[in-house]
DNA sequence: TTTAATAGTAAACATCTGTTTACCATAATC
DNA sequence: GATTATGGTAAACAGATGTTTACTATTAAA
């Protein structure tokens, strides 16, 4: 990839504190604004130099400004819930307390954050506090972490198969592994846990 | 927060769905097009209703719609690197494989990702591959998890401070502590580890 | 029954916005 | 010295875009 040069930077680096402040990209003549440019044909040389070196494309209509991956990486946007919700969560959905971006390759159909409460996973470092990307569905394979419903309260264990049984194991000696008959009413699967993000080290 | 119609949910999908798609909003024609109506004034119907309601704010200007934090909250964009950098990255240098979005909080000036290497400090929940955030800065409190350059390296531990030197503790027992006395040369402290994402639970 | 809210239509208009044409200056490269 | 690239100017123009005015229909609530 080509460099920039340091004017062709500040355009980029404009573009990016734009989108980040206000969420959508200006216009040619905000750019023109923004550094002091008294002609439209100036920023427009500064976009086709960029969109020419790859950093950014331009579509057609007004502020199509697109950045490119690398620069600024797709995101998901996973709703943060205090309880397993029972299906997808719609966007106005009220049992969302916030939907925070992560990684494009994070998300899925009806996918969503789960914050962890207590130390029974710290063995496989998971800790108290985590917001862990949960994968709904019924199924989990042997090893797999899960989230269960047990009495309606989620808990997060890695899921062992036994002969007619499946425990839902803690990875901290100091809790126990649960032991779930088959057809247990009161045991459910909420999902498979594939991502995890922890506030604060 | 009053509640949407099935029409007016149908909108604020489509503005959602856009801005993950392409990056920037619609247009009022555009959301037209999409919702099937012959007049503006009726989709402008719907934004005002939105607006209203607290789920958008609209600005002046083509395309000015900005979707509350609630309902798709702020990013930043933190570089990846293999190697930590010497200073603040700009968006065009080549040392980023890719920058990725995390929550809005966990940004500040200069911070980066870097991929853990080892299992030196499962015992504190950082596992091999995770990626962590990093605040730069040369210094860092007693017990703080850093990022600490070793001939070079980067490596992840324990900052403990000791009479007359610092420990760089690892978490693991299989992994030795490393004593490092003032003044030494060849170790020195990158930044303070303050945030996690993993990929794969 | 009346009123209000929602949801829409059509048309017109003002403003925003991108692009083009034509030109000039400077610096770097050949 | 000539050429190319970068960086800019001015002006004009075409199209995109948002907003307004005026109206109608349906549904829900008072």
């Amino acid at each position: 990839m080509e460099g920039l040069t340091p004017r062709q930077e500040e355009v980029l680096d404009f573009v990016l504190e734009a989108l980040e402040r206000r969420g959508y990209p200006p216009s040619v003549r905000e750019i023109c604004d923004a550094l002091g440019l008294s002609s439209t044909r100036g920023a427009l040389r500064h976009l086709e130099a960029l969109e020419r070196k790859g950093f950014i494309s331009r579509a057609s209509g007004a502020r199509a400004i697109q950045v490119r991956d690398t620069l600024r990486g797709a995101a998901a946007y996973l709703p943060l819930v205090g309880e397993v919700p029972a299906g997808p969560l719609r966007h106005a959905s009220e049992e969302v307390e916030e939907w925070l971006p992560v990684p494009a390759r994070w998300g899925g159909e009806g996918r969503f954050l789960l914050r962890v409460r207590g130390e029974s996973m710290v063995g496989d470092g998971i800790r108290d506090g985590d917001l862990v990307v949960v994968d709904p569905g019924p199924e989990a394979r042997d090893g797999e972490v899960v989230v269960a419903l047990v009495d309606g309260e989620a808990t997060v264990k890695r899921l062992r198969r036994r002969k007619g049984a499946v425990e839902l194991e803690a990875s901290n000696p100091d809790y126990p592994t649960l032991r779930v008959e088959k057809g247990e009413a009161e045991v459910r699967l909420a999902g498979r846990v594939v991502s995890l993000l922890r506030d604060r080290v």
